[in-house]
DNA sequence: GGCGCTTTCCAAAGCGCTTTGGATTTCCCT
DNA sequence: AGGGAAATCCAAAGCGCTTTGGAAAGCGCC
């Protein structure tokens, strides 16, 4: 069923079915109803491929999503950023997309999707230090949203983000008023920004309490189960160990107190954990009382928010750039206690 | 850049463009080449809607996706899957496309997306047993595979699937040959087949151990790390406790584990867990030794095998509906011990 | 009755591609 | 030299929609 037959049906012309369902005023009441009323009889739905055609819009947003390292994808943040997007795409109309990428093929796939027309503006997720994406996406003139920041990046550009920074600075503060002097980070990737801004963070608190950082408490890669456990493992191994330790999501700290138990330790009371919890739908920082103490910041919400920005973005693009800065908050649980030596 | 402005700058008619760039024999090979650069040169890639128009294929696949209860989403499985998809796809040049659609919509939105074109076909995610879906795709004509199967769905369909029943029972029978008599199911929801099978293995195995399955074992709901836990916290205290649990996810047996040891019991000796692995990327059952005895099987594999059919039936849908069954692997970790009354 | 509005509708062009049905040229062979 | 086949290219139709630029009809009013 297409425009053509229903208009034939009904014994009108394409030009008023057309109008008529898309809600113009150059049709009468009666007339609307009548056509309204075919189409749904019809099951009949614009062909959406011809309609993008004759508009120029594709009512798609695009995920570009780097596929060497797959990290994007398979990491279970990307599960609950994405159902929040969708439910501002699924209010607007909007379909979402997403492209694969290899390493390298970037500027490629992005000249493609707007060469295409396959999409009507990008989400940019996981954004390095110093993300060439965000430069490129502005000469070529593609409507998008980063997930995050770019330090180094000093032209505009819309985003929402966690202040980073600012929660791993109070999470290293607070350790620090247990009495915790040796803290370990146990972090994300550290070109990725946010990893990078959370170092910042955790530096900054042990400066300002005069303590020189150690490069040997200092872990980065990706925030894996196996990766939390290797290294609290091995730093638990150390002569002077930590006594407490910031990691960078749930699955990491699951990973930490994994290697805390089997070292026949006890969470808290000899190892200290703070993470980072991105309140997922599957592994909720507990029910009742919080499992870890936590800077909690949900990233189903910060999916929401950025896709209505990026939404607003495409229907006017002159519009100045956004930018949503979300705090974390700090939710004390079981996993923390005084340092071991204060106790004494 | 389009065909026209592009065939006008390389004096040819766009018919010969079109034909050059997507292989046609019916161009000489110098022609070929001189348009190929200038496409590459002018950054070309052709319209994808209108090229769909004319050609009646999307070259997109759809996954429509249950909102309400968001479960498929922000279920840990659906990065992995996805990824391994993915894959898929982009190797054969299909783009990936998610709506999400509101509980009770379903039929209206299988329709729509036929019916505007959006589509070439679509994967079925999260079967329940005697699934409406599987029906409703055939009346609709909509190529499509579903990543496990429905118990009560008589008509043919293409499918991937894990042999869920045989590999619980396996595991039940591991635990049983240990001495284990109390063993607990912490299952999925059991509408979906995947649990529903997963039990009928469980109950097999024990009952052809003569023992009847206790229906207070017997657990059943989204697989989180607070469900494993609450549970198994729950069973802990009961007269006769389980002394082995067999959990549905790695996700609940994180949860599992946990309650275990605020009890003050010890995994293997006091209480053994044995889990499903889907091999997930960021959470990994151990490096070297498996944390957990599991029955895995990749889920990131399934996705791949089962995008890899959907465009094998895309572009022959005549063929005969393909299917595969995946065995899991049963790994043997450090989860599982003798029962504890044997060990006396 | 005729004028100027508003209301209601329509024919046709155009979005950017593929593909049909031919036209033209080249080449080989007798 | 001429005929036919093969190679190479092209004009135009069509995919299903929106939208432009009018046309026709209805209405109140002088």
């Amino acid at each position: 069923m297409n425009l053509k037959t229903l208009a034939k049906k009904l014994q009108l012309s394409q030009t008023t079915v057309s109008r008529a369902l898309n809600g113009y005023p150059e049709v009468s009441e009666a007339t609307r109803r009548r056509v309204e009323e075919a189409a749904r009889a019809h099951n009949y739905r614009p062909n959406s491929r011809a309609k993008g055609l004759a508009t120029g819009r594709a009512m798609v947003i695009g995920h570009v999503i780097p596929a060497s390292t797959q990290h994007e994808m398979v990491n279970p943040v990307f599960g609950d950023f994405v159902a929040g997007a969708s439910r501002a795409y699924a209010a607007f109309g909007y379909d979402m997309m997403f492209t694969r990428v290899d390493d390298g093929d970037e500027e490629q796939v992005y000249h493609a999707l707007v060469a295409k027309g396959s999409v009507d503006g990008v989400i940019l997720q996981g954004p390095r230090v110093n993300d060439g994406r965000i430069p490129l996406l502005n000469r070529i003139g593609l409507p998008f949203i980063v997930h995050g920041r770019s330090s180094g990046i000093d032209e505009s550009y819309g985003w929402v983000d966690v202040n980073n920074k600012r929660s791993f600075q109070r999470a290293t503060e607070f350790l620090l008023d247990l009495g915790h002097r040796r803290i370990a980070l146990i972090n994300g990737l550290e070109q990725m920004d946010f990893a990078h801004r959370r170092r910042e963070g955790y530096i900054k608190a042990l400066k300002t309490a005069g303590i020189e950082p150690d490069p040997a408490l200092m872990r980065s890669a990706e925030m894996t189960e196996v990766y939390g456990h290797r290294e609290t493992r091995e730093m638990l191994k150390m002569k002077t160990p930590p006594t407490a330790i910031l990691a960078a999501s749930m699955i990491s700290a699951i990973g930490v107190r994994r290697a805390i138990d089997e070292a026949g330790l006890t969470l808290a009371r000899d190892v200290s954990v703070i993470t980072h919890d991105d309140d997922l739908s599957y592994l909720r920082n507990g029910s009742d009382v919080p499992i870890f103490t936590a800077t909690r910041s949900s990233v189903q919400q910060a999916g929401e928010i950025l896709s209505r920005m990026l939404i607003e973005k495409i229907e006017q693009p002159d519009a100045p750039n956004q930018t949503h800065m979300l705090e974390a908050e700090l939710v004390v649980g079981r996993s923390t206690g005084p340092a071991p030596e204060m106790r004494r």
